[in-house]
DNA sequence: GGTCGCCGATACCATAGCGTATGCGGTGAG
DNA sequence: CTCACCGCATACGCTATGGTATCGGCGACC
């Protein structure tokens, strides 16, 4: 068995960030515990001898990954947003984002769910922690109140990962095509004041003011 | 044994309920493949030679604690609020026993990211599809219309399970205490429109029937 | 005191997956 | 042409985990 049992051209050789994103791909399907050298390496079409190059052990691979994760859950959500100067198109572009990439859904919901890993929840509370930290800022931005900043904030973003977990628990019942799209404007509606209504509009700005009580 | 089944807790024997129980907390901790029986004869003061009596397998055991907690997720959850006449309070009540339960939410979380194993998927969807259902029957007995009440229903039901989520992976962020208090009313007063209000015009509807748009 | 329900103890085996040692083809330098 | 080195293949050892089965013991209740 001296020949490859692959496409010879189209493979040039692996780099350790490909392993840390097909082990994302693992963690995304079946877990941290999914993350196993083996399968992986079956399923990047080598075997372990690549691996072991890269890395030390497996535990640097776990390393690797959720740092590329951490990274590109937190500075790419971010950089990917805050060019836009008005704070409800920040908040709407979030939205978007967290909604449209069902991938990066199903990986927050798997590594979160790893959380009995003492490392995996670290780098999800950071990472939540963020999150909810830049949309703060957001509501802040509206206009809001540091107290109903906090309470919206928690609130539009709980919604937001509860729209991943209903979306994968039970996609039938998840609103799909027009109907997301009235379900999605109920949501923004809903969760986010708009703070230049030069249109008089949008009158059910005052609940949101009635927070404080 | 003579007697029916209604053998009392003054015995020391074990039950297949217990071990029933004992597979879901374990699932709560540490997903699906917690569910082993050796950690849980150990958990349990027992050791595999109790667990082969009660079941003939590992997977009866895992078909009894699925069913379990089925039953208990939705006939419970539902049977504790039906007998509230006031679809408005029966709403906060779900949304009280939701909260409340630390253990229930941390047990639905790990049951939905173990849905790699088909059955757990399947039952996990049921249990959505169910408690979405009832909720929707809520809406339905406020007065809205079919398709409004599908898309709050659904609204709730997201921020209801994001909630948990946030709350298991964000711990800090959280709100605590008076805040909760504070977050919580917030949450009703949005997600819930008001019936009972003296006019049989409900103003703040109107909003609610903007969705259509 | 005998039977039976329940469990303790132990043995066996299958499997998965980590780590390691070494071989081996390709490739560029000289 | 050679040689060294990179990047990976192959093969193996090893451990841990846990499912399954068997048998013996013990207390309860007849």
């Amino acid at each position: 068995m001296s020949g490859n049992n692959d496409e010879s051209a189209s493979r040039p050789n692996l780099t350790a960030e490909q392993w840390a994103q097909a082990a994302l791909d693992a963690m995304a399907l079946g877990g941290l515990e999914a993350v196993a050298v083996e399968p992986l390496a079956r399923r990047l079409g080598v075997t372990k001898g690549s691996f072991y190059w890269h890395f030390a052990n497996r535990d640097a691979l776990v390393h690797a990954a959720l740092h590329l994760w951490e990274k590109g859950e937190t500075d790419d959500m971010i950089a990917g947003v805050e060019e836009e100067p008005d704070p409800y198109e920040r908040i709407v572009k979030l939205f978007k984002r967290g909604n449209s990439s069902y991938r990066a859904g199903r990986l927050y919901l798997a590594l979160a769910a790893a959380s009995d890993d003492p490392r995996v929840a670290q780098v999800v509370k950071r990472v939540s922690a963020r999150r909810l930290a830049y949309l703060y800022k957001c509501y802040l931005a509206l206009g809001l109140s540091e107290r109903d900043a906090k309470l919206w904030s928690t609130f539009a973003y709980a919604t937001f990962i509860g729209n991943q977990q209903v979306h994968r628990d039970a996609p039938d019942e998840f609103p799909a095509g027009a109907e997301f799209r009235e379900y999605f404007k109920l949501m923004l509606r809903t969760l986010i004041p708009r703070p230049r209504s030069t249109d008089p509009d949008h009158p059910h700005v005052v609940h949101l003011h009635g927070v404080g009580e």
